[in-house]
DNA sequence: AAAATAGTGTCTTTAAGACAATATCTA
DNA sequence: TAGATATTGTCTTAAAGACACTATTTT
């Protein structure tokens, strides 16, 4: 799927022909219409508004929960990172096309995603009315970190606490997205999904740390993942290793005792 | 807002002249097209689906969690019952085209609404690719009481748990409002907006009996419900009544003390 | 007085949170 | 051996759930 710079590529086009808004039975528009009444009558009667999936992928990279961008090459919002996404096309479902972007942007496919919400006002695009699906996925580091490599210059992962000013209503979709994940965080297994298939507690617990943004008492967070009889022993491996370098990624060191996920209840969607 | 019927009257029309959606490098329909090739290339190429906001009202009428519901009169699904809904105008946000659905249906305003899921699977609407943004409303049943005798022979208030069969995905757009729903009682303050602005505890816990479809222990209710100091004590009015006929509806009778929420912390929305 | 409803308190269990010392690994 | 990390348990507090009797009203 395109990103929405090109695919809407037919760019300044898309303004002209677009001037139709239903007016025949609009009286319920009152405040909102403050527009000229002029030709609008016959045009806007049958128009319809374009309709995206945008997907907000996010990873655990250096110890950052991070996102993936696009910068845009065109009008509106040139050169400004935006959230991908594309037109869906008339014959796949909403999470099909959301697969389809995800595979796209970055060749994994079976990974958790869940359709956030719908964002839709008028103006948020200039160039038309565009209303958008948005979804989320959940990328375990290990398996992106394959394709990581392919990054071109236009698309690039950021930290969600340090964003670049986005195009469109993009920051409020992040927003949104986060403050979801955090939620979903404390009564669902989500957070399993933003690791491999193995991980140790003391990696578990850094993936709530870094999304909840803060410290979490190891005591007690160990005493509440184990409580719940989700995790698997698998054989031990050991630590993370002491005076290793900030920045080194743990999967890269030999691990401590290794937790495996055998229940994934996390089947729940967007209550 | 007309029903979907009627507002797809412009019909077949709409299928036409909205050829624009920059399909360029569209390459990546692939798997999901799996009908005849034949001229679907221009004819789908530039097509726009239909969008539509449907509003899901509920409110507690007879003691049983209702909603409304409006009988089709033409294909599909003739003369089965249909979520209210509409096509979105090009100028206003879906919360207003849903608050707009809402007023033509009923008449009230101000009420709790909340977006709740898009569907938008091909083949949920026979007729064309059509995605409905849903929005779920909570009606406080005083208020609708006035105008629920106007309803007219096509229009109607059913049992969510005695419904007809419904036309499209219908039945399972009322599956996951009923879901969040009961997930979003255990959280947040939204059943209040079932409510009056007056009522006792006796009838709070009956909403959440009812929408829980379970019964409450009366002690632990009024603990946990008071501990939130959330409510407010207004002068005390008296009781239902002891031999009073089932059917009777509370607020007729005169009530036991009446408690007044005075914080409704349920800003929350849908995550 | 009979029938229905309103109102109230204790005990137990569970989950969450605060909190500190010892053992193990690697350079 | 120095530096970093891994591991473990107790106490307190809060919330949830199970549970039964008395008082009041109306017909």
């Amino acid at each position: 799927m395109e990103e929405q710079s090109e695919a809407m590529g037919s760019g300044t086009n898309g303004l002209q022909g677009l001037r139709e808004m239903t007016q025949e039975r609009q009286q319920h528009n009152a405040g909102s219409s403050s527009e000229p009444e002029t030709h609008q009558y016959d045009v806007n009667k049958y128009e319809r508004p374009s309709v995206t999936v945008d997907v907000l992928m996010m990873s655990l990279r250096q110890r950052d929960l991070q996102i993936l961008l696009i910068k845009r090459r065109s009008w509106p919002y040139e050169d400004m990172w935006a959230i991908p996404g594309g037109f869906i096309n008339m014959n796949e479902s909403l999470e099909a096309a959301a697969k389809r972007e995800l595979q796209e942007e970055t060749g994994v496919q079976d990974v958790y995603l869940e359709q956030l919400y719908t964002f839709g006002d008028p103006g948020r695009d200039p160039r038309t009315r565009v209303i958008t699906v948005v979804y989320f996925a959940l990328l375990d580091s290990e398996r992106l970190q394959v394709r990581a490599a392919s990054d071109a210059a236009d698309v690039g992962w950021f930290s969600v606490y340090e964003l670049p000013q986005l195009a469109f209503d993009h920051q409020e979709i992040v927003d949104y997205a986060l403050n979801r994940l955090r939620n979903k965080l404390e009564y669902t297994t989500i957070a399993f999904n933003l690791l491999p298939e193995q991980f140790t507690l003391r990696e578990l617990q850094r993936v709530y740390e870094i999304i909840l943004h803060k410290r979490l008492d190891k005591r007690n967070f160990r005493k509440k993942i184990l409580s719940t009889n989700i995790l698997e022993d698998t054989g031990a491996k050991k630590m993370e290793g002491p005076t290793v370098p900030r920045a080194c990624i743990a999967s890269i060191l030999p691990l401590n005792i290794n937790y495996k996920a055998i229940l994934l209840r996390s089947e729940f969607n967007g209550y």
